[in-house]
DNA sequence: AGCACGCCGACT
DNA sequence: GTCGGCGTGCTC
């Protein structure tokens, strides 16, 4: 702390910093800066400043001044965290830009962008203040429990004192023990970012000599051939890496941790302790290069001719086609040319083998970065990109946020993905589309990669304002899967279908079977049932807190709400006429794995959706079982069709086409095409042929007979050829709002309120609120309005300009604190 | 985000 | 009467 007569006995300039808090809250705050520290303030360093009554945050400063604030006096700033910035400049320009398109708070964005290492909070914490006897006949009963817990335990935070009373407001009795002297309260903050120390063994220098090592030899082996495995061992090891830790050498020998010791003392190694990356990384060079195809090698010029005009590119590759060999090839120019590469990966796809593919390539340059990883280990990759020392970047949507001095190129691979989308807290970012803007502002090259594109994205291409590139074969000649379609109708007609599946998909399932090959049946519903219907009087279960029917899962017994997950158990009487004649009515996972084990009594089945990967690590428990091949048949919701590379999968088997094909509204229908398409591109891998059959009641869906159309050919790419000459709607810009309100009257006051609002400017374009139904989370009512644009960047601003405008209606206006929690919009 | 203050109902 | 609930407003 400074002592006050540091600040009035020089006579420099007074400064003033505005810094960013890490919270929700709209504005930054002015801290005077005490003339101590006058030298060292600078834009990105982190500073602790107290803020409010007592709560001391790690804040950043956004900009220095010499203005004294009129209206209030400035608290002053408590000291300075950083030597140099941790933050750059250019990220703050790129929080504010987040900030201002995602309609949210720079605290919000410095939370989701710091690693929570970075950002240390006060821990109030309360002691016996010794120089105090209490008599404790004097005190009230819950002053005498946290005097007794203090002197047993010395140290106790305010969390600790809620349990230990039992009650929420533990404050006021706290102030009134402070106040009379008993206890001592106090704000600390302690960085939290420890390095990791490793042993490090080298051979003493004597025993480089080849024949003292020979001598060395046969001495260890009679006496201590542990000893000598050890040697032995870290002989080897030294052959192939430069550093060898004592835990490699354990590892490696076989030998425990006492005869490396005794090889210490020896002084025939000698150990060393340091200071190590948490992180992996393991200093092979580049493994031998690869060939690009033809192919390949034509794309790869294509895409960096078009990078000397555009600043994106997409790539839509078919599954298989061996994009990421051109990611690598195009990541080693960026790192010949000294920059650095971003390149971005879907969550789900981070634990495969990418990771492990690039290290190959790039040894110690690359880093990596995502959510499962410690936040020690997240610092360490921040300082390491801040210091150059890595050049490529791996990580999930969060790396947007590393501070880069010098980015080239980003790539954004399965660009298409929804987890690029941050949903929860705010800053409801999108990474892709963020990587764009961040691209743009380093003068950097973004690439899309896509087996099958965003719609968005392919629409900018198709417009040219991306580039376009295309792999559309596969790599190493393998074909590409076959699609047939089936008519429900037609077989029903023939009676031969048996439950769900037609004779044409049961035939494929028994011959893949046959030659020990796996089969992947996509149902795009879980549960058993989605509709339980009374025969007599046609009453329908329904939520009751969103306007839904509730979906029957037979292993829970229940009737779940797949929206806000409100559980009641199935009546097998109908609650309104007493009739017994209830009925379910489709069909989801849980009853298409029931039927086929009833028809296939011997193949082992497993069924993969939300109930099923609920837990942590059932998901990867079932892809392991696949990949071993423990499991036959994987009959799963749209989570298989997530980018996961199944080995032997050869058959896939659509089971209703319809209900993704059927949706009223255009959007829901392209997902559902995309889902389609990303499901059938599993099919076939290593060398086989792989089948899609696609079970339907139209087959004359535009959609459907686009497939039969061309020939067979990858699914999405028909498609895509299909929408080259826009012989379908063209694409929207959407903007998504949810309202969300405890009150569900105030909260449909609000909804019709900005809905008006909007409709003032925009007319029609709005849809709803009536339009999707209100949905109920936890305690809060949400109800969902939507903007439709055709690409028209003007409107956005304007329409961006009124929600923005209704937000802070809504928040100045006491009767209704009901916050937009969304408001997402496509790329400009 | 915290925390205080103020208003209300329900308990020793 | 006060304890504790919750809504509201403020923090440089």
């Amino acid at each position: 702390m400074l002592e006050f007569a540091d600040i009035q006995h020089t006579d420099r300039e007074t400064l003033f910093v505005e810094v960013i808090l890490p919270l929700a809250i709209s504005k930054n705050y002015t801290y005077r800066v005490p003339f101590s520290l006058n030298d060292s303030v600078f834009i990105g360093k982190r500073v602790v400043v107290q803020f409010g009554k007592s709560k001391l945050y790690t804040a950043i400063i956004a900009a220095v001044g010499n203005q004294a604030p009129e209206k209030y006096e400035a608290k002053y700033l408590l000291d300075i965290l950083d030597d140099r910035p941790v933050v750059t400049g250019r990220q703050l320009r790129f929080w504010q830009w987040l900030a201002d398109y995602y309609l949210c708070n720079m605290g919000e964005v410095m939370n989701a962008a710091l690693p929570s290492a970075l950002k240390l909070a006060s821990e109030t914490k309360i002691e016996l203040n010794k120089d105090f006897q209490v008599d404790k006949s004097t005190l009230h009963d819950k002053e005498f429990l946290i005097t007794e817990a203090l002197e047993i335990q010395n140290e106790l935070t305010v969390g600790d004192i809620v349990k230990l009373l039992g009650q929420k407001t533990v404050m006021p009795i706290l102030k009134s023990m402070f106040e009379k002297n008993i206890i001592n309260i106090s704000e600390e903050v302690s960085e939290r970012y420890k390095p990791r120390k490793r042993t490090f063994l080298t051979l003493n220098p004597i025993y480089n000599d080849p024949d003292n090592l020979r001598e060395l030899f046969p001495i260890l082996e009679k006496r201590a051939p542990k000893q000598a495995d050890a040697l032995l061992a870290y002989i080897k090891l030294a052959r192939t890496q430069k550093t060898i830790s004592k835990n490699e050498l354990i590892e490696e020998s076989g030998a425990g941790d006492a005869s490396i010791r005794s090889l210490i003392e020896k002084e025939i190694l000698v150990a060393e302790e340091k200071n190590v990356s948490r992180l992996y990384f393991d200093e092979d060079e580049f493994s031998d290069n690869f060939q690009l195809s033809d192919t390949q090698e034509q794309v790869l010029n294509d895409i960096k001719q078009q990078f000397s005009e555009k600043d994106v590119v997409l790539l839509h590759g078919v599954t298989s086609s061996g994009k990421t060999q051109l990611y690598i090839r195009l990541i080693e120019d960026m790192i010949n040319s000294g920059k650095q590469v971003l390149y971005l990966l879907p969550e789900i796809a981070l634990t495969t083998h990418i990771i492990e593919r690039l290290r190959q390539y790039f040894g110690g340059n690359i880093g990596v970065y995502h959510s499962r990883f410690n936040d020690n280990e997240r610092v360490e990759v921040w300082q390491k990109v801040l210091n150059h020392e890595y050049k490529v970047i791996l990580g999930a949507r969060s790396s947007v946020f590393l501070p880069f001095a010098d980015l080239g190129l980003i790539i954004v691979d399965e660009e298409h993905e929804t987890s690029y989308k941050q949903f929860d807290p705010a800053p409801r970012y999108n990474a892709r589309d963020a990587a764009i803007y961040l691209g743009n502002m380093y003068q950097g090259k973004v690439l899309l990669g896509s087996a099958t594109p965003s719609f968005e994205s392919y629409y900018n291409a198709r417009t040219h304002k991306y580039g376009f590139a295309e792999l559309a074969e596969r790599f190493g000649g393998v074909e590409l899967p076959k699609t047939e379609v089936v008519s429900i109708t037609e077989e029903l007609k023939k009676k031969t279908m048996q439950s769900h599946f037609t004779s044409v998909l049961m035939d494929d399932i028994k011959t893949a079977l046959a030659n020990k090959e796996q089969v992947i049946l996509f149902q795009n519903r879980r549960g058993y049932a989605p509709l339980m219907m009374c025969k007599v009087c046609a009453y329908t279960p329904k939520c009751v807190n969103c306007d839904v029917s509730l979906t029957f899962h037979k292993s829970s017994g229940k009737l779940h709400c797949h929206y806000c997950g409100y559980k009641e158990e199935a009546p097998s009487i109908c609650p309104a006429c007493g009739s017994t004649h209830l009925e379910y009515k489709g069909f989801g996972t849980e009853k298409v794995e029931d039927e086929l084990s009833m028809l296939l009594p011997g193949a082992r089945i497993a069924r993969m959706d939300l109930d099923t990967t609920r837990s942590r690590n059932s998901l990867q428990n079932i892809l392991n079982d696949l990949e071993e091949k423990k499991i036959d048949i994987l009959v799963g919701t749209q989570m298989v069709a997530k980018g996961l590379d199944f080995s032997d999968v050869t058959v896939i088997g659509i089971i209703n086409a319809d209900s993704l094909l059927k949706y009223p509204d255009y959007h829901a229908n392209e997902r559902s095409f995309q889902m389609l398409a990303q499901v059938s591109g599993r099919a076939g891998r290593r060398g086989k042929q792989g089948k899609v059959v696609i079970q339907t009641y139209d087959p004359n869906h535009r959609v459907i007979r686009q497939v039969i159309e061309n020939d067979y050919k990858d699914l999405y790419f028909t498609e895509m050829e299909e929408r080259k000459s826009f012989k379908y709607p063209p694409f929207y810009r959407i903007i998504n709002l949810d309202v969300k309100h405890k009150s569900q009257d105030i909260l449909y006051n609000q909804a019709e309120y900005l809905a008006t609002e909007l409709r003032k400017n925009f007319g029609d374009r709005v849809i709803g609120p009536e339009y999707p139904l209100i949905s109920r989370i936890r305690n809060y009512y949400i109800k969902s309005i939507m903007l439709k644009f055709e690409r028209d960047v003007e409107s956005i601003n304007r329409a961006k300009a009124i929600i923005k405008d209704v937000i802070t209606q809504f928040q100045t206006t006491k009767l209704s604190k009901g916050a937009i929690i969304q408001a997402d919009v496509d790329p400009v």
